[in-house]
DNA sequence: AAATGTTGTAACTATAATGATTACAACAAA
DNA sequence: TTTGTTGTAATCATTATAGTTACAACATTT
């Protein structure tokens, strides 16, 4: 299974929030970059809301951030849409036979091995910042 | 979304193939200890058999490992089962507006991040050996 | 050769998450 | 007051997962 493009959108969104001033940023038009309905940008933004990166003028229209972009990583928002549950990318089989002397400890033996697969995976989201990514995004808008 | 159990239902499986010797590892034996169908464990090892980790006794029962422990890794046994598509463990909104500077660019500058993330989590995968993964379960029923 | 037990698959089911869509009340600004 | 936007509920189609039943093909044992 793969991680859920609310990811990818969210970064998109606050991509397009500081890139393109020439437009307040509505669902509707931010919806257009990313080419889907305006309702799910409306939940996505909701998630941005409630982690405190974006506000939101209400009825007025447009997101703003709330955040400057080197304080916002790619983890933050990773986690602020909740791509994946905090440590639960890797499915574990439920309730092996404990009677088993392997299905009894081969949880405790591979929940270590995952947990460092998973964190060196969100290590390099943490390392990265939204004012990086956009100022790449920006390099290759003016090439 | 989750990276599927046949994952961590593989690991379970080699690991009882190897420490188990008491009993020929059929489906049902197995699926007794991992707690589930035998028809899923069927479906599990016909995976691992494709990737040439282990072979089956046709008819007779029992599956049996093709590579020493230590030819095997953990990103060995996560590509046999295909618990993500090779380099997809992210999904990308597909279709970003191309007319808008910030929709156009914004896949090949996620991309080259994104990579790096996954490339990050499958290495630590990598870095273990099935080998490893026994001895320290072994050491676990010991204790 | 026959009986037994296992494998490999197909088919079906239930469940859950995703993403798209419609609809509409609440609200802000002009 | 009008206009346009937000927030949210409700619905839908699609997809993947994991469990289950059923059964033909096959190997081993007797």
């Amino acid at each position: 299974m793969k991680i859920s493009s609310r990811f990818t959108v969210a970064v998109h969104i606050l991509s397009l929030i500081k890139v393109d001033s020439s437009h307040p940023s509505t669902s509707e038009w931010i919806a257009s970059s990313v080419n889907t309905n305006a309702v799910v940008i409306r939940r996505v933004i909701g998630m941005l809301k409630k982690a405190g990166l974006v506000g939101v003028k209400a009825g007025a229209g447009g997101a703003y951030l709330l955040k400057d972009l080197e304080e916002i990583t790619l983890l933050d928002v990773y986690r602020a849409v909740a791509a994946v549950e905090e440590g639960e990318l890797f499915q574990m089989h439920e309730n092996p036979n404990v009677e088993c002397p392997v299905g009894a400890n081969i949880q405790s033996v591979l929940e270590l091995i995952l947990k460092r697969s998973q964190d060196a995976m969100e290590q390099v989201l943490a390392d990265v910042t939204m004012k990086e990514l956009v100022t790449d995004l920006i390099a290759k808008i003016d090439a």
